[in-house]
DNA sequence: CTGAAAGCGCTTACAG
DNA sequence: CTGAAAGCGCTTACAG
């Protein structure tokens, strides 16, 4: 304890915790003080303990992540990953809290985080969306990661989808695509990527003076992208280009085109959103505009613990990662 | 704050912490005392202080999860859910931190760990592994996850990779296939569910009586999954099943299987380790012997936080996910 | 430039 | 059955 590391120095604790705390030249210390402290500190391992620490200052250095269910998430992980990592960087722990979605659960974990004085929480879910902001969240520093606040302001990191829409538009448009449609839609009401995707896909469409041909409906699964584009292409309707909601989506279309005897990209181009190992995985290699999952979980973090934060909206953006599945101008692949 | 809750109760700050803390009737406290000090806590809103209290006690209710990269880890990020539900079972929470691999960053993690006096720390590591204890672990109350040390005994929890190789042949032996080849083997001379997987999948067959016809060489890796077994199909060999190494091998199989016009379970049946979402991506659905993550996570906080633990290893068993790859005996699907 | 002392909010012998 | 008091290991005005 600092006392030890005192009485070995032959000073007091004041002056041991001032020069352990880097107050030395502020505090005006003689350099070969500063220097016996740090000598006897280093000699008996000190180690300050935290809970004193954060009696005193009330602060912890620690934050909090609670989310519905970010582990489970094949990809989304890495937000732990950039959180935990930013957090390491800022001289910060994070104490990790899943929900599963159950508001008790969760009420609970942010009361806990609460009892341990933590320096803010980050609060994040495992889909992109609007959420409606939990009263255990008033009072507590925070920022929504992932997620944004129905009709309120409040700080939020999130991917620009509507960015990564364009983005997906531009690649079949610079190959020359025309007759574009969209494969996967929304199924849940408050999920933010599909409209903002979709969104920036019609813009990036109308840009080029092309409207979207159409759209196949279908929940963001391999199966469900399979048996939709399966029935789509059953009705004997073609396209140059299909833009896949996420990477599931876009498997279960190149199963189904596989079925069907059409190639990709020769016979269709294929551009998708996540950049998920799955886009690696597929023949060809997928096209897919990268969901920046470890920079929001760092900026999250950074946010949280910058005390001049603005408050608002970041969105953070989507780069496309090409693979082959798009054609060339020319005909060939890209 | 405590002392505000035994002024509005009117008693001692004694009274009310033993209250507070359940142990009302090992002091025969009145209970007219003791409702009085529940309703005023109650009133006031009361959470404690868990530095305060920490500072006296030594515990703070708190476990650290340090590992190289599991969140990373597309699907072992269950090991997090896993040991998050079953802290908060125990009233623990849990501080996570990644190391990603760099030891450096281990040992300042593992040392941060310490200063917060948490009361345990699992151990995690990716991939299955037999690992050299780090020195900062040392002297802390730990448990490995997911790995083992070597050459000594300690506290770790594994899956039972060679009983999951066991019931892997057992699939197909029961299936009538006799003639099995294994694709992929192990990279990393410390990992250990490539060995072990393949000393059951050995013990399988020679319990009904089969030798293993031959072993196709691959990392762990679609691409490679693919790459390898390409090759192997032109050379001719053919095999009634095969048992791939984990779902990503098997969907590079898939592939190589598709493109030489081979089909699953017709042609080959297919059987594979993880149980990984990706299983149940391919068509027909992979049969995979599966990685009982969530419960290796909860298993490692359950017996760090059990005084009374054994400290040995413990071998979670891996079940069999039945999908559509193996043919029945009759020679249908299974 | 350095130190004595108070105090953060709890828990827990100890006394009655 | 209940309370006064010490003490956990720090930080930080305050005094000199």
């Amino acid at each position: 304890m600092l006392a030890d590391v005192a009485a070995e120095a032959g000073v007091s604790t004041t002056t041991a915790s001032y020069i352990l705390n880097g107050r030395a030249a502020q505090m005006r210390i003689a350099p070969e003080t500063d220097q016996r402290v740090r000598a006897a500190a280093a000699r008996l391992g000190y180690r300050p303990n935290r809970s004193a620490r954060s009696l005193r200052t009330r602060r912890t250095a620690t934050i909090g992540l609670v989310s519905d269910q970010i582990a489970g998430e094949q990809y989304g992980s890495s937000m732990l990953t950039g959180a935990s990592l930013a957090a390491r960087e800022l001289d910060h722990v994070v104490v990790m809290g899943e929900s599963g979605g159950d508001p008790e659960l969760e009420r609970l974990l942010l009361e806990e985080m609460r009892e341990r004085d933590v320096d803010g929480v980050v609060y994040a879910t495992r889909t992109a969306r609007t959420i409606h902001l939990p009263d255990a969240l008033r009072g507590v520093r925070s920022v929504l990661l992932n997620c944004e606040a129905r009709d309120e302001r409040y700080a939020a990191v999130l991917p620009d989808d509507e960015g990564g829409g364009r983005a997906a538009a531009a690649t079949l448009v610079a190959a020359g695509v025309s007759d574009v449609w969209v494969v996967g839609e929304d199924p849940t009401p408050e999920a933010t990527a599909g409209p903002r995707r979709m969104a920036g896909i019609r813009a990036g469409l109308a840009q080029a003076g092309l409207d979207l041909a159409g759209v196949v409906a279908c929940d963001w699964s391999v199966t469900e992208g399979f048996a939709a584009t399966s029935r789509w292409l059953a009705r004997g309707v073609r396209a140059e280009g299909l833009v896949c909601m996420n990477d599931r989506v876009a498997m279960g279309v190149y199963q189904a085109l596989a079925e069907a005897g059409l190639r990709v990209p020769d016979d269709v181009s294929v551009v998708s959103f996540d950049g998920s190992a799955i886009a690696g995985w597929l023949r060809p290699v997928l096209t897919s505009v990268q969901l920046p999952f470890t920079e929001l979980g760092a900026l999250a973090v950074r946010r949280l613990l910058d005390p001049d934060d603005h408050g608002g909206t970041d969105s953070v953006p989507m780069a496309v990662r090409h693979g082959g599945s798009v054609r060339t101008a020319r005909g060939g692949t890209a």
